[in-house]
DNA sequence: GTCAATAGTCAACGAAGTTGCCTATATTGT
DNA sequence: ACAATATAGGCAACTTCGTTGACTATTGAC
């Protein structure tokens, strides 16, 4: 019967690890943004986090930042030019290659990665308290296992 | 010192639990659609996969869908109209109240849903042998428990 | 010193969704 | 019976996040 197709369908489609794993993922996400709004960085939206992921000590090219994040130059451009409005990082050109432009963190900058740190600590020890330690680590393994495909 | 805190944000966004179910997410639902399009189904897009997860035996309103899939009845009425022109639908107002408009599978759009089902099968199957019957359980337990913040 | 490669940016576009407003139909209260 | 209200759907304009293509400036190789 097409109905059962179309019922059986349904039912897989609210239970699939596909599903689960998108609806995981808005939520912790959802509630890691909610935490840094509360922390007093509202300014902040998540597409903008992968220009502090990608940042490293004594400067970082916006090619490179580009490339840890995997979109294109381009994007990373304007990804940075926002962010430094927002006053947490500077840019400046590289002095040992005129082309390039290195991108810094600012003291502001500082004050939020150590901030997302905290907050990804406290989120860490509430999965930690729901899922159990081991549990947690064992979510980790398995997820990587799940991506090493 | 400031290139410490950079450090271990670095490190903390690689090792994130938020980053691994996203990564885990977009490689599931990529290899999903690869598999989709693979079976002769490459004109679906992940988008529209929400209009067939809200089908109801009987025909179902674009409202309710959109209510299902958690969007505004404007863009699950765009959705709608392109799996329509795709073949894989079929709408006709609905005769008990005519301002409403019924959503139905066509035989095209049956034969996905099931090899929807049959893909969606062997993923999982696929995953079962890599994490163990037991450890995908598992895993879908903790994604519950995740989710239910 | 010319020529190819690289860094960054501008402009146009695309996908996926939102909000505000509008029409058509239904329902409800008096 | 009819005015008021609610609901279903659709149009238009906008936002967000990203893309590709074409361009300039600088650099390095030969």
């Amino acid at each position: 019967m097409d109905d059962d197709v179309l019922r059986a369908f349904t039912e897989l489609a609210r239970t699939d690890l596909g599903r689960l794993l998108a609806e995981a993922s808005a939520s912790v996400n959802a509630e890691l943004m909610r935490r840094l709004a509360a922390g007093g960085y509202e300014d902040v939206r998540p597409s903008q986090i992968p220009v502090f992921a990608g940042l490293t000590p004594g400067g970082t090219r916006i090619s490179s930042l580009a490339q840890t994040a995997g979109m294109s130059r381009q994007a990373m451009s304007m990804l940075v030019r926002e962010v430094e409005r927002l006053g947490y990082i500077s840019t400046s050109p590289d002095p040992s290659d005129h082309r390039g432009t290195l991108v810094r963190l600012t003291e502001r900058g500082v004050a939020f990665c150590r901030e997302a740190m905290a907050v990804s600590s406290g989120l860490t020890d509430d999965f930690a308290g729901r899922l159990g330690g081991a549990g947690l680590d064992e979510l980790r393994a398995q997820l990587r296992r799940v991506i090493g495909a």
